[in-house]
DNA sequence: TTGTAAGCGTTATCAA
DNA sequence: TTGATAACGCTTACAA
């Protein structure tokens, strides 16, 4: 591997000059600048990023962490990222495991931005600084370096079930997100106080407990259909559920939303196939928006609110209109 | 941040011991090694990787490179490699930039796994090294430290024109993605092969220059419509674009496969929704094989013999049967 | 304008 | 079984 004294040797300079080269520093002549800058090129030097974190505590990179393989939508929210960090001379890198934590340091990056569940706020907690600070998505946490970037799911979501409501349907079953995420809780308290403010009752039964996952609708539909009577509504907590969902009561020759109607959240590319009346999470704007709180916070900027993204609801054809008895 | 010297003042030992602990050496006495595990526990203590590298010019991360925001399936390929490493004691990281070079180096990685073809063949050769193996996808290059992975699309390309031929399909278009590339390099080549194996003429007026994204695979059909007669099936090389044609065809109110039929290649979670012919790619497999031959190679065991992986049809319903005249 | 040298957090060598 | 020390590639005082 070519370093910067391999350079300096060849350019007949020390290695601190080739150091003020490669940054920009004005105490070197024009002509050693040039000679350097052309033995980089002709060794194709790229400065050791270890190195340079290492002595300088400094670092031009930011880490995203994600994990949840079965969301595709995940790809805007890094492209958003990418975007706003490619415009500010920062890089990116991912990393999908725990062992993520082996990269949230001064020495390795400037900063992360979160969306894993699996890391724990006390993690976090532990790890933000006064020069570390971290965006965490989906979820809400007070701390001095760590700002929140969520999304507003009780609005929509009430509005969303409103909307259901005065389209005719009056008996709701629920299909829920892993119990303990923030935005899980708030979509099906929306959905909760929807009801209630139109004096519907929603009964503990008609509750299924999913894990956002596709196969989860799946069967959440399945054990519907075992019981006497179908509800009007399935709601269900995210888009992969209600896909499963709906896929089961296909293969049962249940019609929808002639016989059930059927609601997502999230907007996913397979909701528009499917025409799936769902919420749609700006994701790639989301992403951006974290990148650039963070390059903020890593700047100095100290901002840790926590801020809300809005959702806006797209009714499609799983929805229809039921007559009202 | 806690380095190893907090670990070793703490614990009342020098830091070698600590190092040495930590790296399994068996030169350490038990009571001492406890002792020192116990406090790394307590200060949460994680080896800087930066310091590690530099050092050791070992590092226990390998790196995976892709930039194309439009397709999802890329996340099958993370998954696959990245169940192998774990599997392997390994970690991941990914990196969707040119600025990757940074981290292919053996201070920060231990290898890579290369999907952009934004990354040059001259660049990867200068990279690729004894002690820094590197695996490509979807491109084949012949050099003793990089192993290519590929997609084997003649054969079942091929085999998917005979049958949409079989089912009497005679005038086609083609919709083909960025020249350069191999795989549509291939994916056309095996689609005239067909045609001229069943005596079908080809004009060059019915080829039509996409970029994989799905807007392109719109505007081809768009033109299509525009000249003064449709032909039987519209050939494309991948699902992104038969999917833009598909919508460009329903909107102005073209039936498939009735007025036209269609085919794609990749097998995207779309294709599957809405109900596309396509060619199955084993994504998942893809990324698992990829790491495994990253791994051995890193491991020293040369070998970079190109591997081809083997794809198969699924026929859905946007091609029929068509009444041969 | 340029060079010398210390130090970032590790590991490896060698001496104790 | 342990510890002192050099070295990895780089930046940054500070000296020349």
């Amino acid at each position: 591997m070519t370093g910067i004294k391999d350079v300096a040797k060849r350019a007949g300079v020390s290695v601190s000059t080739v150091s003020n080269v490669l940054n920009n520093k004005k105490n070197v002549g024009a002509k050693t600048r040039e000679r350097v800058l052309k033995i980089c090129e002709e060794l194709s030097y790229h400065p050791n990023v270890a190195g340079k974190g290492l002595k300088s505590g400094k670092s031009k990179t930011i880490l995203f962490n994600f994990s949840d393989f079965d969301r595709s939508f995940y790809l805007k929210i890094i492209n958003g990222i990418s975007d706003y960090l490619n415009d500010n001379d920062f890089d990116l890198i991912i990393c999908t495991d725990k062992s993520c934590e082996k990269y949230m340091n001064s020495t390795m990056t400037a900063g992360s931005i979160i969306l894993d569940r699996k890391m724990q706020d006390e993690v976090l907690t532990r790890i933000a600084s006064e020069n570390y600070p971290i965006v965490v998505l989906d979820r809400i946490m007070t701390n001095p370096y760590i700002k929140s970037v969520v999304v507003n799911n009780y609005e929509p979501m009430f509005e969303l079930i409103q909307g259901v409501i005065d389209r005719g349907y009056r008996h709701f079953a629920f299909v829920g997100g892993p119990e303990e995420t923030a935005d899980n809780k708030e979509r099906f308290q929306a959905f909760r106080d929807a009801l209630e403010a139109n004096h519907i009752e929603f009964q503990q039964k008609s509750y299924f407990a999913g894990n956002y996952r596709e196969k989860s609708g799946y069967t959440a539909a399945k054990i519907l259909m075992l019981s006497r009577e179908l509800p009007d509504c399935l709601v269900c907590a995210n888009d992969n559920m209600a896909i499963g969902a709906m896929k089961a009561f296909r293969e049962n020759g249940i019609r929808v939303p002639e016989d059930i109607a059927i609601t997502g959240f999230d907007n996913c590319d397979l909701a528009e196939a499917m025409g799936l009346t769902t919420v749609s999470i700006p994701n790639y704007e989301r992403g951006y928006i974290a990148a650039r709180y963070l390059i903020e916070n890593v700047r100095g900027q100290r901002n840790v609110e926590t801020f809300k993204i809005s959702a806006k609801i797209i009714w499609r054809n799983t929805v229809g209109h039921r007559e009202i008895l």
